[in-house]
DNA sequence: GCGCAGGTAGAGT
DNA sequence: ACTCTACCTGCG
């Protein structure tokens, strides 16, 4: 195991800032694999424990405070949770860059301070946020639970423990384009198949879209069917980790008309994804914002 | 029962 | 180039 301590890092605010699906909070509240989704019952400074699944990856962190125990060997967090989470990034420098004036992203910033860009896998990323239009937070976990446990492979952990991971697109490539309306897709069944063929059959290739600016990687994304502007912004943002990438969905929008009425600030625009988390997670948690997560 | 949830494709002006 | 609408599903 891997002891940290971590500055502008929370797991509970990561796992509730919307970005990834499969991360949930294990110690306290209830056993219920969304319990993440659920206020805290202890306040948040209390140890707390979380999973992640990534890809075809599991990881078992505790977090109190700035220290944090990953259970895992060092190889294994050195190639691969420390680029995860970003811990490279310097998330109080952007924060910094806030104009000072601007009081509203100053506050949001406050509430998720502990907020990092992901880099999740590139295809779990597409399905994710393919997924996730249109829909719930709770409802698209459940979704991409039921595709894990219908389509991905079974792994092993060190000690035994079981877990399904993410379905490579080769496993849902042959599917009819409806087959997946049984994990409760819905009408975006069709999309995730589609998706999965083109990969499959190398009309999209991954690699060569990781390699790509954000502009082309984004239109590259665009081609794919039921990727519009906000779902390949998502995936640029969190998967491929383009931080000019700004998705705009209802709460963005929302609060760019109720705060930002000439438009957000260029002066934001390399960093400009990462903020947009801050506004999001604040839109979606923050006391009297109506979130819907609570 | 009805509207909404991190939108998008397709049809219609 | 816009604007409008249907779309699966579950929860309040």
């Amino acid at each position: 195991m891997i002891k940290k301590t971590i500055p502008h890092f929370s797991l509970d605010q990561i796992c509730r800032s919307g970005q990834c699906f499969r991360m949930s909070r294990l110690s306290s509240c209830h056993e219920d694999s969304n319990s993440c989704t659920e206020p805290s019952l202890k306040q948040s400074q209390a140890d707390s424990r979380f999973l992640v699944l990534a890809g075809s990856r599991r990881i078992e962190i505790s977090q109190q405070g700035e220290d944090c125990i990953f259970y895992c060997e060092n190889e294994e967090f050195e190639d691969f949770w420390k680029d995860y989470f970003h811990l490279d990034g310097d998330y109080g420098a952007y924060i910094r860059q806030i104009l000072p004036e601007d009081s509203y992203l100053s506050q949001a910033a406050r509430h998720g301070f502990g907020i990092r860009i992901l880099h999740q896998d590139l295809w779990e990323t597409i399905v994710s946020f393919l997924i996730s239009q249109q829909n719930n937070i709770t409802r698209i976990r459940r979704c991409i639970e039921n595709i894990c446990r219908h389509y991905g492979e079974t792994m092993y952990t060190d000690f035994g423990i079981s877990y399904q991971a993410f379905p490579r697109p080769e496993a849902l490539a042959g599917l009819d384009e409806d087959s997946l309306m049984a994990c409760n897709l819905g009408y975006r069944s069709k999309y995730v198949v589609r998706a999965a063929r083109n990969i499959a059959e190398g009309t999209t290739d991954l690699s060569r879209l990781r390699r790509l600016p954000c502009q082309e990687a984004r239109q590259e994304l665009l081609k794919l069917y039921g990727v519009g502007e906000k779902v390949a912004d998502c995936i640029c943002l969190f998967a491929l980790r383009h931080f000019e990438a700004f998705p705009v969905d209802t709460h963005i929008r929302q609060a760019l008309q109720g705060h930002y009425p000439d438009g957000f600030p260029s002066c934001y625009h390399k960093i400009q994804g990462v903020l947009q988390q801050y506004i999001f997670y604040y839109e979606l948690h923050s006391p009297g914002k109506g979130g819907s997560l609570k």
